[in-house]
DNA sequence: TTGGGAATGAAAACCATTACCATTTAGGAG
DNA sequence: CTCCTAAATGGTAATGGTTTTCATTCCCAA
């Protein structure tokens, strides 16, 4: 199970190379971080992380990595409105991850949900067949969030 | 048809008398601004817009408007990852505008489509209502945004 | 091993948004 | 209608996330 260790050759390793990519340490380290978080994180949160194993990482390749990962389309940059963009792998261990949040227009927090997911499929993949045919429009990834008040926020 | 033209009673007035906020020129006219677009708009474009008719407007003013539309729930502030808000009405003529968007990841243009609204509505509505058992969420807007390559991105 | 272009990092620049504060204004009380 | 007071405004300065600049370092093909 390849990509599942720090050691063995990454899955993501062909995309840089096939795209005449270096391998650098601090890209392995940002993609490395990015792996084994769970959550979306914002570059500070990232570059905290990466500084903690390769300290002499700077903010700036921080961002540019990031920037090189979502063109790539490794990573998928998300902005809730609080003023930092979050970002998090594209593809996981199970294939492309979902991007399925309800965000609290009050407190700002996001819940990540993964259930019902079933039900959207469907419904996703006749909606993305008649975009793609009606504006000739290539989809790679989707969104859907709920804009709402959390369980707190609601009293 | 209340609201139509300009000096009919708002159909938005009420919310404001409710809340407690006042009715300002400065706030008339944003909200004039946002009703007369047809799509989302910066913080500068609107500043652009409402200066024409009222020239000793602050860019302060327009953030902080726009900021108490957004907590009432009149405006709707999305984030397309340009590095600037977009703005929108909430409501118009036909009730809730609905937030469906292909956004490019090449040149970042953003398609609004109103199409296949139907097939989304069933789906929606037992997903809300799932999640807002489940999360105890209390859902007032929703967003779906498909992301990939427009016709031109993709030669 | 070496050459050269890609990648890096520190500092400065950038720019949308926010905070500050003195002035003006909406709108209810009298 | 006039006063009064808290709300609202607008110019300016500050903030802070992100980007640019540029000299230095590093990957990697030959």
């Amino acid at each position: 199970m390849p990509g599942r260790n720090g050691k063995g050759p990454a899955w993501w390793r062909g995309k840089f190379r096939g795209c005449g990519y270096r391998l650098t340490v601090p890209r392995e380290t940002i993609i490395e971080v990015l792996s084994k978080a769970a959550k979306h994180l914002s570059a500070e949160e990232i570059y905290l992380a990466v500084h903690k194993v390769y300290p002499a990482i700077g903010l700036t390749t921080i961002y540019r990595t990031l920037e090189l990962l979502v063109q790539i389309g490794l990573v998928f940059k998300f902005d809730f409105g609080d003023g930092r963009a979050r970002y998090e792998l594209a593809e996981g261990p199970k294939g492309i991850r979902q991007h399925y949040h309800l965000v609290c227009t009050n407190c700002g927090r996001v819940i990540d949900y993964t259930d019902f997911i079933d039900e959207a499929k469907e419904f996703l993949s006749q909606t993305m067949k008649a975009l793609t045919e009606k504006y000739n429009f290539k989809i790679a990834n989707h969104l859907i969030q709920f804009y709402g008040l959390c369980e707190k926020c609601q009293k």
